[in-house]
DNA sequence: TGCTATGTAGGAATCATTCCTGTCTAGCAA
DNA sequence: TTGCTAGACAGGAATGATTCCTACATAGCA
């Protein structure tokens, strides 16, 4: 989804995280991709419109927004964090092979809860779902290499 | 679960790994707790009994056995990997404050699929469901120093 | 019992992330 | 508009979980 500077603005001050240069540009990328990037990922996109950006200045700044709300941390595995600028409640469809990672919309998902006795006096705040699979080209790819799915 | 010295032989042996004193003890203190530790835990549990063990031997046992089939890897935000000695199908109950993971049974959650549209020709393997909230103990801490929750 | 592929220990290396520090600037108040 | 100050930025150093490397040890087969 595409963000005039103004709208980044205001959901900036909306959530009252200080306007700058480099938090709109790290903003806007995340926004405006689907790719739930990583931070270095994030970085490297950035740096070319603002050589001086700092991997520093990102890590800092997904902090800043995520803890405002404005940004979701994904993770897979134990590997590198990946963001997603997409906050409305939603699951993920991740690829073994090449570690995409598609939005899975689903009411049915979004409701799940666990009964008293399963929840043994949690207070649930959240829940994720992960699908875990190959996607189609993993799967042609893997046809060609092996027949065998290791 | 407390597993005898053959049970474990056997499994290994079924899941084609080669037993050593090592792997066996790295694989019954896994199974013997249901705290999911991490790789750190593990190595200084067994090395109580193993002065000798290396920090590396874990890794690469944890890898042989996940390998094989024989425990599962659980994922927690980013921080360090944590292991599973259950591998049946289950999902899990993550407490936001102290990080302990309970374990969620739920045949309901493990029937849970994605239609055609959603599943967009990825072969998909497994999911995992994950509920994040704060356990009891973690809800009386919070109170007794701030009455807000971050 | 001996051989050999595989496992183990320990140290070095990796690399995502965080910490530190000096400079800069957004946003408020005068 | 200008000046002030808390908070942000850049860049380098530090951290810490994990992996890599290598020489020695051993499981398990012949």
């Amino acid at each position: 989804m595409k963000l005039d500077p103004q709208d980044i603005e205001a959901r900036f001050r909306r959530h009252a995280v200080r306007v700058t240069r480099q938090r709109a540009a790290i903003y806007a990328a995340l926004v405006e991709t689907t790719s739930h990037p990583s931070a270095d990922d994030l970085y490297r996109l950035v740096k070319r419109q603002q050589p001086m950006m700092s991997r520093n200045t990102v890590y800092y700044t997904l902090g800043v927004l995520r803890n405002a709300g404005l940004i979701r941390e994904v993770n897979v595995g134990h590997d590198m964090a990946r963001y997603d600028g997409n906050v409305s409640l939603h699951h993920h469809l991740i690829c073994l092979g090449c570690g995409q990672i598609l939005d899975v919309l689903d009411e049915d998902l979004n409701r799940l809860q666990l009964s008293n006795g399963q929840a043994r006096g949690f207070d649930v705040l959240r829940h994720r779902v992960e699908f875990h699979g190959y996607c189609v080209s993993c799967q042609q790819a893997e046809r060609n290499v092996s027949p065998r799915r290791k």
